[in-house]
DNA sequence: ATGCATGCAAAGACTTTGCAAATTC
DNA sequence: GAATTTGCAAAGTCTTTGCATGCAT
């Protein structure tokens, strides 16, 4: 399973003469068994049930190194929590987060983008990335609020 | 100083019948004259100059009712730091920000605002607000990077 | 063999909460 | 006077670090 992202962090690993551990294949098949967007907690939870003697610091480590490594990516709540997200073959996206129900819309927009551009021209600024979130209410949430 | 927040506050207070103390002057005099993109410790060090005596709860417990009250906005570093950006009279804007120095530029972009009403159509979403932070380097930093 | 990685537990950073005393209305 | 607020310290979170042991190379 998940045999591209393996040899990423194979790659990665013997670049920097680093080693693949149980314990780091262990992290990346339970990270990746979840949807995007999960806190340090929900991968420790998965890691647990491939292997229960995975330590809480392991993961915490870990997934710094895959963060480093390209296969994740680090965001962070409004409340402060960290979560992390898929970021390996996981192409550049927004989100679009219902307030209520917490669900999360993963879009690309041309024209958000484009116009994005032009803000960095406009003040010289040479870009290396954005972050973007929509906060809004889902077809669903909206409609039992307005009952 | 700072008139129109502190009638703000006031309201705000005596419409849920909360009081207003000498401690949530101090705090609010501090944040004011800081510049926005503030910690909840830049706050309180600002506040104890004023007054020595602030507590470190008070300063967390009174910037939560800030937030409530419409005077500040709480934000979140990607770094999982909290931070409080002024909101009164501080309309809605985004940021662009340098990777190198944290220079942080705020705009505000026409053709951004209708390409996002346009993403909310397209899924069906109630529209509640948004975050957009662009990251980049800034000229100055710019320059010394190419030499 | 060498030195990186692990799990545990302790330490840290940051935030919240319980409480008695002080303050506001 | 009744009720909210405060500052302190204790308790919670979440995350990192130190260290002896275990492993990969």
């Amino acid at each position: 399973m998940h045999r591209e992202e393996r040899a990423v962090l194979e790659r990665y690993l013997k670049e920097r003469g680093l080693k693949m551990t149980a314990a780091r294949e262990t992290v990346l098949e339970a990270f990746l068994g979840l949807e995007t967007h999960v806190t340090v907690d929900d991968i420790l939870e998965a890691a647990r049930a491939l292997d229960p003697g995975i330590g809480q610091a392991t993961v915490f480590r870990t997934m710094k190194l895959f963060a480093d490594a390209g296969l994740a990516r680090e965001a962070c709540r409004d409340d402060g929590g960290r979560q992390y997200e898929h970021a390996w073959r996981h192409a550049h996206h927004d989100h679009l987060t219902c307030v209520d129900c917490g669900k999360v819309v993963e879009f690309v927009d041309p024209a958000i983008e484009k116009a994005q551009e032009a803000v960095y021209r406009r003040y010289g600024f040479t870009s290396s990335g954005h972050r973007l979130e929509l906060f809004g209410r889902c077809p669903d949430c909206s409609k039992k609020r307005s009952r």
